[in-house]
RNA sequence: GGUGGAGUGGCCGAGAGGCGAGGCAGCGGCCUGCAAAGCCGUAUACACGGGUUCGAAUCCCGUCUCCACCUCCA
């Protein structure tokens, strides 16, 4: 009846109980703003959106962190190619994945803190760790964390100190004391810019990456919290060093860990490394943003989402389907409030599925019950079970981000100048349609029916006359 | 070497001992002047080989293949 999750620091489904009731601190470990989103880094937002919907309909108020990494090697690399400022690139970038989330309906998170914004966060959290012996300077502005000093290293993801390769530019160098110790703070290499570093009384430099996860994630959700999400990719070493140094520092950390699968492509994973990363905005231009929002919101958070060349097309073609029954629905029984949606009791099956470690597709097959008992209920006339199952539908469709009749994916931008144009074009068509057709003109009415889908208008008759509707922006490929 | 994941019908994708989830595509039918939309029907699916069981895609043993992490990665 209640969430369970599958906490990956146990390796199990646990019940979920948040640390204070009626409350949740979820942090997510957001992008390292080096280059603009591929839908990888947008299945991560996607499904923790589906996780924070979830939680809030269930009455819970929830905080949602979610940082930016706005400096790291890669950052002033790139940058430096580019002959840009490094903050001016991470900063674009950075807009690019706003974007990219704005676009999908992820809900913005309560808070988005920038690493840059939080050296004293993180200067506290080192010195914190360098009085208590857990991390040591080894050079002017070289801090690292000393894991022999912490015997649980490891533990998040279940691994021996001593069974793990050593990486081949890891070897010692740096007065590392331990191949596998980790920066915290690290000195500027030469040739980076000046003000990619901070004074520290360790030396001149700048933070290292996980330090920087956990010092936001203690400055907004405090020293225990409920849940830590992130990529797959990110438990080693990332997630696990966050752990390894916000406990020794003293503090309780994430009590649940959520990790969510990649998108594969022939079963391996999409990257900016291998080159085969599909640009949100390559993407969006094929397609409507609430159609990837769909093919990314269909499989379970924790599976491979396979990509082909058919996943766009076969989410179009479902969720075409669900936004025309609410369109068709809405017409005939009146709209829903917004109120009404948020209010409406979800069938038990749908918060079944979702309370079993949000089994999207599992809940799905219930969203599909409900579509077609809709259906029928239209064809059948009967507008009560029609309204009701419209009702219902929205209701589910919006914890997962998906109520096609919600603003965000009907608002076409303020101007309705030419939509208005358009339906009285196409109404003054169908007019002229329907009397050949009271004729049984049936070659100018099949003529005016042709005219209208080459302008990519669809006509469907109906026992109330005929309504239209736009076709689908994709010309679908064949392959 | 260590740790973890995966192999389900044409495709995507849930499930995890016993009524063949769901979607997409296909096929048949109803509806339609014809369509579209919708509805109804339609699949001898669970990598391979053994085993346990009245019964296994699900449990056990073995084998094969693939992916990932141990370096930056959602």
């Amino acid at each position: 009846m209640s969430l369970r999750l599958f906490d990956s620091g146990t390796q199990s489904v646990r019940d979920f109980v948040p640390l204070v009731e009626g409350e949740v601190g979820v942090y997510l470990c957001g992008a390292t703003v080096q280059a603009p989103p591929h839908i990888g880094h947008l299945r991560s937002g996607v499904a923790f959106d589906v996780l924070v919907r979830w939680l809030r309909r269930g009455g819970a108020r929830v905080t949602l962190v979610r940082n930016v990494t706005d400096i790291d090697d890669k950052i002033l690399t790139k940058a430096a190619d580019a002959g840009e400022p490094w903050w001016a690139w991470a900063m674009a970038n950075e807009r690019a994945f706003t974007a990219a989330y704005d676009a999908l309906g992820v809900l913005p998170p309560s808070y988005e803190p920038r690493a840059t914004g939080h050296v004293p966060a993180m200067l506290d959290l080192m010195t914190r760790l360098v009085e208590r012996g857990h991390a040591y300077v080894a050079g002017a502005g070289d801090v690292y964390f000393d894991v022999r000093s912490w015997p649980s290293y490891g533990e998040l993801t279940n691994q021996r100190l001593d069974d793990m390769v050593d990486s081949p530019d890891d070897t010692g160098a740096g007065g590392k004391r331990d191949p596998h110790d980790f920066a915290l703070w690290k000195a500027p290499k030469p040739g980076e810019p000046a003000t990619a570093a901070w004074d520290t009384p360790y030396g001149r430099g700048r933070p290292g990456w996980h330090l920087e996860c956990s010092a936001m994630a203690h400055r907004y959700l405090g020293e225990t919290f409920d849940i830590h999400g992130g990529g797959l990719d990110l438990r080693f070493p990332h997630h696990e060093n966050e752990q390894a140094q916000s406990h020794a520092a003293g503090y309780g950390f994430a009590r649940y860990w959520l990790h969510n699968g990649w998108v594969t492509q022939g079963g391996a994973k999409m990257s900016k490394s291998l080159g085969n990363g599909l640009l949100v905005t390559a993407v969006l231009a094929t397609v409507r943003p609430v159609v990837l929002r769909y093919a990314m919101t269909a499989v379970q958070y924790r599976s491979m989402l396979e990509w082909t060349d058919d996943t766009l097309r076969e989410a179009e073609a479902t969720w075409d389907r669900l936004a025309g029954f609410v369109e068709r629905a809405t017409e005939r029984v009146g709209a829903a409030t917004a109120d009404e949606v948020a209010a409406v009791a979800l069938p038990a099956g749908f918060a079944a599925a979702m309370d079993d470690d949000l089994n999207v597709p599992a809940a799905l097959a219930v969203v599909h019950e409900t579509l077609r008992a809709g259906n029928s209920a239209l064809a059948a006339g009967d507008d009560a079970t029609a309204r009701d199952a419209m009702v219902s539908l929205r209701g589910m469709l919006d914890v997962l981000g998906l109520d096609p009749a919600s603003p965000q994916w009907t608002t076409a931008g303020g101007d309705d100048r030419a939509e208005r144009a358009l339906a009285s074009l196409v109404a003054a068509e169908l007019d002229a349609r329907a009397a050949a057709r009271a004729a049984r003109d049936w070659t100018t009415a099949d003529a005016i029916r042709e005219r209208l889908t080459a302008a990519g208008v669809v006509v469907e008759d109906s026992p109330t006359g005929a309504r239209w509707t736009l076709a689908a922006p994709t010309d679908t490929t064949e392959d």
